[in-house]
DNA sequence: TATGAATGAGCTTTCATTCAT
DNA sequence: CATGAATGAAAGCTCATTCAT
C-alpha cells in the first residue's frame, strides 16, 4: 500500500527542517525582502510549491524562524538567572555568544535576524513579542548587573545603560563579522567585559 | 530660452541635493528593497520620472549615497590622524558619534546605511570600495591606538582587533538607537572608552 | 495475492462512481475552474493520487460527466419520439424537468453543467459533440413541434425556432433556481406549455 | 512641460474604459476565474501592470463591473415603475431586451455577468448587494404584473412566481444565444409575452 | 491498488524603468 | 526640464500532475 503515517511524518519534519534551515541562513544573510521563495527553496533543495505545504506564505515562514528566535533568547534569560555569581554568568554567556560569532553559527544568526526583523517593518505582529521578549532580556541582565554592583564587582551606573552597552556591543560584533567573513578579528571575553568591569 | 544656463544648473543641484536627502533617509530607515522610487520621489516632492534624469538607476542613487559615506568616514579618518593625542582623539570622535546616534541625525544614518548596503547584496560593486574605505578606517584607528600604546594611555593587544572592537561597538549602538527608538538610552563617552583604555 | 480479479473490479468501479458523482455535484456547484481535484478527491473520500488512475486529468473527467449528460439528453430525445401525442409527450417532459430543477437533482445538475461547459471554454473537444446532441435534441422537439402543429394543438411558426424557446426558458429556470436556493419559486407546467400553445 | 492635468485624465478615462469594456466581455464569457488579467490586457490593447493603476485587483475590476450591472438593472426598474401601462412596459422591455440578446450587446453581456457571478463564489461581499438588488427588480415586476392583473391584461397567479418565470427565460435566452452564436434564433417579443397574458 | 509528498507551469501582483507629451 | 501613464520582468502563490513507497 502507501507509505506509513510516521514515513510520511518523517520525511515532512526533515522537509520542515531543511526549509526553515534556509530560510534562517538567507533571511539572516539577506533580509526578508532580498530573499525570494526561489532562493529558499534552491538552498533547501527543493521545489517552491513545496514551502507552502509547510508555510502558507513567505511572512509566516519568516514568523515562524523569529518566534524560534524568541525562544532562543529566553534560554539566554533563563541561563542568566540561574547562575548565583554575575560575573560569571556574564563571562560565560560573552564566551558563548563570541564563540558562535567567529564560527557564524545559528544564534549569531538568530541575532541578525532579530535585527533585520526589526529594520524591515514585516512582521509588525511578531514584532511587538519579539521586543518584549527582547527587552526582557536586558532588563533580566540588567537585574543581574546591578546584583554584580552591589558585590562591588560591576562598574557603578544605571544597570539597564550597561546592559544596553552591552548587547548592542555584541550585536555590532555579530555585524561586523558578517561584513568581513574571514578577515573578521573577534575581541577576547575580557575586552567586552570591560564595558562592565569597573 | 526661458531660464539662462546658471538658473538650471542650480534648480538641477537642488533637486538632485532632495533627492539624495530622501534617499538617505527612507534607505536608511526601510532598506534598499523596502523603498520605492515612488517612495522617494514622493519624499523629495518631485516626479518619479525626474529622478532618472539625476541617476541612472536605483542602484547608482545608491551607490551615490554610500560613496558619500566614504567621503564622511574617510573625513574621519583624516580626523584622527590630524590630531596629536591619540587618546583626545578617540574621545572627540566617539563623542561626536554618541551625539549622532542620540540624535538620529545624518552620520548615523550612513552608518546604517553602510551595515544594510553589506547585507543586502545589491550594491556589490561599491561593496568593495567600501570595504576598503572601511577598512583604511580601521586601519588609521589602529595605527593610533599602536601610537597611543606606545604612550601608554591604551590597553595591550592588537591594535586592528581593538579597532574592530571600537567600531563594532559603535555601529551596534546605532542599530540599537534604531531598534529602540526613544526607549533607547546611549552610553558616555567613557564607557565606550573602557573597551580601548587599560 | 490477496483479492481475485472481480473484488478488484468492483472497487474500483465503486471509486469510479465516488469521483463522479463528486464531480458533479462540485462542478456543476461551483464550475470546473473553481473545483480543484484536491475537493474532488476529499469529498470523494479518496486521495488524490487515485482519481489519475481512472480518469487521465481533470479535463477528462470533466469530459465523461460531458458525455454522460449527453446520454441524459438523448434520453430525452428518446422519450419525445416515442411518444404518440407530442402534447402529452411536452406535457410529461417538462413535468420532469420542473420536478428537477425543484429538487436541484441530478438532471439540473446536467444541465447546468452543459451551460457551464460552455461558457467556460475547457473542454473544446467534447463541446463539438455536445452541441450536436444538444441540436439534435432541438431539432426531435423541433419535429414534435411541427407535428403538433398540424394538429392544431402547438401555436404556429417556424418549429425550431419555438424548440429553442422551449429550452432556453428551461435552461433560465434551471439557473435562476441555482441562484436564489429556497427563495426560487418554480413555475407550473401551463406556465411553460404557455410558450407553445396556441 | 508635462502632459495637462486635462490630458492625462482624458487618457486615464480612456484606459479604464478599455479595460472595463474587455473585463465585461471576458468575464461574461468565460467567467471569473477562466479569465486573465493578461487576457484582459490583450483585449484591451494595454500592459498587464496598467490595469493596477486603475484597479487594485482582479476583485475590485470584476466588484466595479458588478456595481454597474447593479445600476443597470436599477434603470431597468425605474423603467418599468415610470411607465403607466404594465402592458405596454413588458412589451417594450421585452423588445429592447430581445434586441440586446441578438446582438450580443452590452445589457446581454451584464445578464450573464450577473449569472456567473453568482455560480462562482468570487464577489462574496457584492453579491449580497447585487442579490438584493436583482430581487428588487423582481419585485417591482411582480407589481407591475399585479395591477396588470387587475386590468385584466395579464393571466392570473402569484405574481411574484410569473415576474421569476419572466426573467428566467430571458435568461435563458440570453445564455442560450451565447451558447449557439449565430445559429440561435432569437424569439418575438410576443412569445415571450405568451408566459405572462391569458 | 492507494497515498500524499513533491514538482513546476502559470497566475496575480509589484515596481524599476521608459517615453510621449 | 518635468510629468506620470505605460511597460514588462520578476516575485509570491496555487494547483494539476507525477511518483516513491
Amino acid at each position: 500500500m502507501a507509505r506509513t503515517k510516521e514515513q510520511n511524518d518523517k520525511m515532512s519534519l526533515a522537509t520542515k527542517k531543511k526549509i526553515m534551515e534556509a530560510g534562517l541562513k538567507l533571511f539572516s544573510q539577506k533580509g526578508f525582502s532580498m530573499t525570494s521563495i526561489k532562493d529558499i527553496a534552491q538552498t533547501a533543495g527543493i521545489s517552491t510549491g513545496l514551502i507552502y505545504r509547510h508555510f502558507s506564505s513567505k511572512d509566516e515562514l519568516f514568523g515562524e524562524l523569529l518566534e524560534n528566535t524568541i525562544r532562543e533568547l529566553s534560554k539566554a534569560i533563563q541561563f542568566l538567572s540561574s547562575h548565583v555569581s554575575p560575573l560569571q554568568a556574564f563571562a560565560e554567556m560573552t564566551s558563548d555568544l563570541l564563540k558562535d560569532i567567529r564560527s557564524s553559527e545559528e544564534l549569531s544568526c538568530y541575532f541578525l535576524l532579530v535585527t533585520r526583523s526589526i529594520l524591515e517593518e514585516e512582521a509588525l505582529v511578531q514584532l511587538a513579542g519579539l521586543q518584549k521578549s527582547d527587552l526582557s532580556l536586558f532588563e533580566k541582565a540588567a537585574e543581574l548587573i546591578e546584583k554584580g554592583q552591589e558585590l562591588g564587582e560591576f562598574k557603578p551606573g544605571n544597570p539597564f545603560k550597561l546592559s544596553l552597552l552591552y548587547f548592542s556591543a555584541i550585536q555590532g560584533m555579530a555585524q561586523m563579522k558578517l561584513f568581513m567573513g574571514e578577515r573578521y578579528i573577534a575581541p577576547e571575553v575580557q575586552d567586552i567585559m570591560a564595558l562592565l568591569l569597573r
